[in-house]
DNA sequence: TCTTTTTTTTGACCGCGGTCAATTTTATTA
DNA sequence: TAATAAAATTGACCGCGGTCAAAAAAAAGA
């Protein structure tokens, strides 16, 4: 019992130094800069050991994303002050385009695009449906077809996916761009003109 | 005048030869286990010839999606077919899917995806503005407004982009989801309930 | 405690992508 | 045609990502 948490703690404690040796690396360098044997020697350890832990480079950054949803949940009350669900869904867009352009960048989002498209095996954590910020826009959605603000042709669970891929098209567009427009300003226009008026009731 | 094309055909035809050695080897065996320099022995070369045509390997595929204009072109006067303008948008996308999904294929269409994410330098072959299949939709879409059909809030080429970029989140989830949903019906909802109604007039 | 089993760590090794100075081939000019 | 300039071709070379059998360390069982 007691040494369950004391038993994966050594090899844990191995993977977190590996995680914060690269992730300071990446900050220091820029991602393709940083070479595995650079990681490992900057955490004290043989190369082999890091695909013990990661199985390529790009994971760490993927890793780092799961993590994400802690900020969404800490915007959630801010989100649902607004009065209207589309207001709501343009709340969340805003906060969540500005937290990717400023806090994340375009060097790591491009990294974590390319692992989603190419590494098989890697888990799809832009995609994943249980996550809390797909299940939060899927509750903004459903609250906005019971005050029938909303469309009900499909189930809000359908929007949400929709309405989730289409900012994902965003997402790719400005990767492409290598940030040569504005996330956030540009973002919203698109959510505005293109997303919400096939969501919101005629 | 006459030696110009003479000229550029002797390089031009090692360039070719390197190219179709390139595709008949990535059908063979698929991409990710072609490497340059069974490329190159295929074409009888040395690896370093490779890099005075190509500056990565990805660099065929998107050389290769130059060329789907012709496809697009081929298309346009069963598109034109259609009565209305939506519809038109609806035919061409279904033929565009259809086309990606059983010509090109999800690992193809990955490569891409991720060359066009992740490689700075290369040009942007699917975003590019100036392509014909930009430039038809933008004309459906200038169509759709003239008959007051859409909407007049902002110019075709800005549906346009928005319609495209949208039609790109699509492409990217089939990719993440190598292609573990069907391309074409699931696109043709997605068109129907999320894209078009945000385009036609109210 | 000592022995056995499992997990973690190691670093030599392999083939690859990509570079580049040197060489060969092709084009130009007089 | 011969001399010169430019372009194409070569292959040795480098560092990297990734593998793996062997070694070391840790955990479990007696």
């Amino acid at each position: 019992m007691a040494e369950e948490p004391q038993k994966l703690s050594k090899a844990q404690r191995t993977k977190q130094r590996i995680f914060e040796s690269a992730l300071f690396l990446f900050r220091q360098k820029g991602f393709d800069r940083v070479s595995i044997q650079q990681i490992t020697d900057h955490a004290g350890l043989a190369k082999g050991s890091f695909y013990t832990y990661f199985s390529t480079k790009s994971e760490i950054i993927v890793e780092e994303f799961w993590k994400i949803d802690a900020y969404y949940r800490s915007i959630e009350g801010e989100v649902l002050k607004m009065e209207s669900a589309a207001q709501k869904l343009l709340k969340f867009t805003e906060l969540q385009l500005t937290y990717v352009r400023d806090v994340i960048g375009c060097d790591t989002l491009k990294v974590l695009y390319a692992n989603q498209v190419l590494q098989e095996g890697s888990e799809k954590v832009i995609t994943d449906q249980t996550r809390f910020w797909h299940r939060f826009i899927c509750s903004i959605i459903e609250e906005g077809q019971e005050k029938e603000e909303f469309r009900q042709d499909k189930p809000a669970k359908q929007y949400a996916i929709y309405f989730n891929r289409a900012i994902r098209g965003l997402f790719l567009d400005w990767n492409i761009a290598s940030a040569s427009f504005d996330l956030v300003s540009e973002g919203l226009a698109y959510c505005e003109t293109a997303l919400l008026p096939s969501i919101v009731k005629a």
